[in-house]
RNA sequence: GGGCUGCUAGCUCAAUGGCAGAGCAUCGGACUUUUAAUCCGCUGGUUCUGGGUUCGAAUCCCAGGCGGCCCA
């Protein structure tokens, strides 16, 4: 860095400036292949543009000089000859170092190969790298140095910036089917008095003016549902939610969710459109609907497969199970396999650590697990054919856990019963469990008409469509510890 | 939280307990059609940190830091 500092020192006392303020492009790099891609070999044309990029690679041949260089939407040849560009610039043009961004103007050209180039005829310094690149051939490749120095990974890694294309191209594809079903996109709080909506620790904050601790929100759901009782009948939001809890591969402490509620509709209706929005990202972002999935051809234009949790549990274990089943004969059956049970867990949660434990991971192929005990849920409504189970569902796909929607529960007094029952678990310990959100229950004692809601995994559909097992991979800037400099 | 595992030059990686090395990048030189250009030459080290064992530690042991994988 020493040396590249020198020469910025040595630009200026020149009159030079290392770091300009503008450059006017006439061209993207991928507008020239578009319009210049089908050249034959040797060919010059006379069209002159004016481009800019990072060089990447620089091949110098004496007299002349060949350099790789790349901006945003595709990588150039530059062709820059001695003869053609000048005595001093040729010299100033080997002073470059690799990642300096230029700005060069010249013909398109093709070589006697055949590769498209800018034979350059001026040049100018846009900004100067003072830090070297990763290996030009290697990359960079460890894992905590790409995603710390995010950039450095963009720059060098191709997969990385595809990973992030595929992300954008996802969300934009979500709203466009959205769109399309005239739902109207919302903002609603980050900063919330209580935690609700999900079962999770929430981070807490603190107002000055008002002196009062806040929390991060942990699910979008209560606010969208209040707007559904304020008449929008279709409605979502794509938002950061914010979990308190472990850091792995399938969890970053803050992540994106999509939740949408549709008025009118139960949780038919969302399977649906669930469905509909996972196929139209798959196209958009990778244009097919099938999907590699460690190894498995996944077609998501198949129709989802559609399962009851217990029956799930029951094809794996060979019995028969049931929240009104006695709570010890679920004890029994979690002890058999391999489930550690929590004194205060009724037999509903115990079916779905079962589920967890023993079926969930063979859930490749895009299935919808329905039907989860009324314990567990205490925001949907109850199956309208078993009291026990509720109209709810979560998507797998890859043995991941997708997205989760339900029948939205609208009876205020029912509401009230089942968030006492969740302030109990909190009392008895649960410190994940909800509270009793009276204003919540206000709203629904104005009226929700009947509503399917559907809460997606953004982070999860992103890693899916990009094939990548790390949530990391499909979040800028996960969050890490704190870096030792 | 537990188990396993990794951390060596800017990057990618080597090195039986016995002189810390290679490729790329950097630096100097040659080359007007290269494609990771090629060729010649030169530089570059707190071996993550701190202890310990040893005549001698990148290597073995202990503690810590930061990752990865698996499990909870």
């Amino acid at each position: 860095m020493t040396r590249r500092f020198a020469r910025i020192d040595a630009i200026r006392a020149e009159g030079g400036e290392p770091y300009p303020y503008r450059f006017d492009r006439t061209h993207t790099l991928a507008e020239i292949r578009a319009e210049h891609g089908d050249l034959e070999p040797g060919t010059e044309t006379g069209t002159h543009v004016a481009v800019a990029g990072r060089v990447l690679l620089i091949r110098d041949g004496g007299k002349l000089i060949f350099a790789t260089m790349r901006d945003r939407s595709a990588e150039i040849q530059l062709f820059v000859s001695k003869a053609v560009v000048g005595d001093e610039p040729f010299g100033e043009f080997r002073q470059l170092d690799l990642g300096d961004w230029v700005g060069v103007h010249g013909i398109v050209m093709t070589t006697r190969k055949g590769e498209l180039s800018i034979k350059v005829d001026r040049f100018e310094l846009l900004s100067k790298a003072v830090r070297p690149l990763p290996d030009k051939w290697r990359g960079l490749t460890d894992t905590d140095t790409r995603f710390r120095q995010r950039y450095a990974d963009l720059i060098v890694n191709e997969q990385a910036r595809r990973a992030f294309q595929i992300r954008h191209a996802m969300i934009s594809s979500f709203r466009r089917t959205l769109d399309s079903h005239d739902f109207i996109e919302v903002e609603t709080p980050v900063l919330h008095m209580e935690a609700g909506g999900a079962h999770a620790r929430p981070f807490v904050t603190h107002h000055n003016t008002l002196d009062m601790p806040m929390v991060l929100r942990i699910a979008l759901e209560l606010h969208l549902k209040r707007l559904i009782v304020g008449g929008f009948e279709r409605v979502y939001e794509i938002g950061r939610v914010f979990r308190n809890e472990g850091i792995s591969t399938r969890h970053n402490p803050e992540f994106t969710m999509m939740e949408l509620y549709w008025a009118f509709g139960d949780y038919s209706e969302v399977m649906a459109i669930t469905e509909e929005l996972l196929r139209n990202a798959a196209q958009d972002a990778t244009g097919s609907m099938v999907i590699d999935v460690n190894g498995t051809s996944v077609d998501l234009a198949t129709p989802f497969r559609r399962a009851r949790m217990i029956d799930l549990i029951e094809e794996q274990i060979g019995v028969a199970v049931h929240p009104s089943m006695p709570l010890d004969d679920a004890r029994l059956l979690a002890d058999e396999h391999g489930v550690k049970v929590n004194t205060a867990w009724g037999t509903g949660k115990i079916i779905e650590e079962l589920f967890e434990a023993t079926a969930e991971a063979d859930l490749v192929q895009p299935t919808f697990v329905t039907g989860h005990p009324v314990e567990i849920s205490p925001l949907a409504r109850v199956d309208r054919n078993d009291p026990f189970l509720t109209e709810r569902f979560e998507l797998f796909v890859g043995g991941r856990e997708i997205a989760n929607g339900y029948s939205e529960l609208n009876d205020p007094r029912e509401q009230r019963a089942r968030f006492e029952d969740e302030q109990s678990a909190r009392d008895a310990g649960d410190d994940e469990a909800g509270r009793v959100d009276e204003d919540y229950l206000r709203a629904l004692e104005y009226g929700m008409p009947p509503t399917g809601g559907l809460g997606v995994g953004m982070d999860r559909v992103a890693m899916l469509l990009a094939g990548t097992n790390s949530i990391k991979e499909v979040i800028l800037f996960p969050t890490l510890r704190p870096e030792v400099f």
